[in-house]
DNA sequence: TTGATTTAGATCATTTCTGCGCTAATTGCT
DNA sequence: AGCAATTAGCGCAGAAATGATCTAAATCAA
């Protein structure tokens, strides 16, 4: 790859280039729906409104790393494994200037968000229910969100649980709830068991004090 | 999205800053194999090596542009709808300095290739037949290629040659060879014929000229 | 204690899908 | 002209998947 006509011995790369961030959307369940973790700005820039976490790449840094850094430090939370959905190069997309945006997606549990829910610059935005907030965000961000809930909705319809939000050991309702609440629609009980079953290991366990008869508990398949 | 703690007033974005390169898989289909682009690097680094034709970002220039740009002066061809990959982020991955690489996909029809072919700067290399090649292209372009040919996989178990190699109109079997190629297995004739029909747009029109019954003439659905 | 309610897990009939094989239509060879 | 070879298109039987039904096992309310 790269350049065309640079004078021997130019080790240097001496073209112009852009600022490079990385926004995160943050996707967990809360309430039997899709949610989004929202911070409000804290910068100058848009300052107050509520907007996708994001962070520009430092010296060297990977993405994946940038990621992490910036879930820390503006929403203080520990993100998991961050995935990359797509760069976003409109040249009028930021005022400030040249900038590149690549796009992020990653699950995390509600209950390690709890903690930082409680500050108020740190909230959770209904996919689904608040259309209008999602609709509002600066930087193209509701693009970036439609990106993030249609790839989960492609992972959950592949494997059991691959963002891991369920806490284990699990029935097989619990999961199957779940994969509702990210499709967006009812899944046939007998469908989905005989897809998920051969996916998951079984602990010989049994669920009880539950309502209903007890039903076997499950974990994601290690292998 | 975006940095920490600017001062009061700054716009201009005063972090360091990547090296911004496009690297593009130029995927086609000849000899009844999926074939990827090279060109001979003309640069001082890795002179003379084969590899993805790719260039480094202009000022303000969005990705796309700069692919087509890229296949226009270093492969003499005029690409089609390049897609984006993945961003490929190793700080180790190219020792002139911190280069970010969005690796793209985009599909060309051979013809359209031909001209640029006459050039010894210029050849194609057949994915499955020359795995040593493809292995040993420089900057990371081997896992590029895995991607885009994933990609075209995928694309092509979704929809009737979404690439546009064939020319129109064409038969059921032109476009199952064309698939079968693609996926690299032999696709069963009525199964092929019973997804792929409802999708396509039928001619009345018969092949004729050519052994064997004549077939209907179909052209991709333009709706 | 007893019956209503809830949920799990297995069985079964029906629908849908798959791939084989038959017939038709054409070219090319003798 | 006639026969072999090739390909298209359709019908059909077997396979697979689906969704409903039935029974079992538990809790909850009276």
């Amino acid at each position: 790859m790269k350049d065309s006509q640079n004078g021997p011995g130019t080790s240097l790369i001496d073209y112009p280039r852009p600022s490079v961030a990385v926004d995160t959307a943050v996707l967990t369940v809360a309430d039997g729906s899709v949610c989004v973790l929202l911070v409000r700005r804290a910068e100058d820039h848009q300052h107050g409104r509520w907007a996708l976490p994001g962070t520009f790449l430092r010296e060297r840094e990977t993405l994946a790393d940038a990621v992490l850094r910036c879930l820390r430090e503006k929403a203080g939370i520990s993100g998991r494994v961050p995935r990359q959905l797509q760069v976003f190069d409109d040249p009028a997309r930021d005022d400030r200037g040249w900038v590149l945006s690549v796009a992020h997606v990653d699950v995390v549990p509600l209950a390690a968000l709890e903690e930082a829910l409680a500050s108020d610059g740190v909230r959770l935005a209904f996919v689904t229910r608040e259309p209008e907030l999602i609709a509002g965000l600066p930087y193209g961000h509701a693009d970036i969100v439609a990106k993030a809930v249609a790839w989960l909705r492609a992972a959950y319809a592949e494997a059991p649980d691959p963002g891991e939000l369920l806490a284990e050991p699990f029935t097989l309702k619990d999961l199957r709830e779940l994969h509702e609440t990210v499709a967006g629609s009812m899944l046939m009980r007998d469908t989905f068991r005989r897809f998920m079953e051969p996916k998951l290991q079984g602990t010989g366990q049994m669920s009880d004090g539950t309502r209903g008869r007890p039903s076997r508990l499950w974990v994601r398949d290690k292998s």
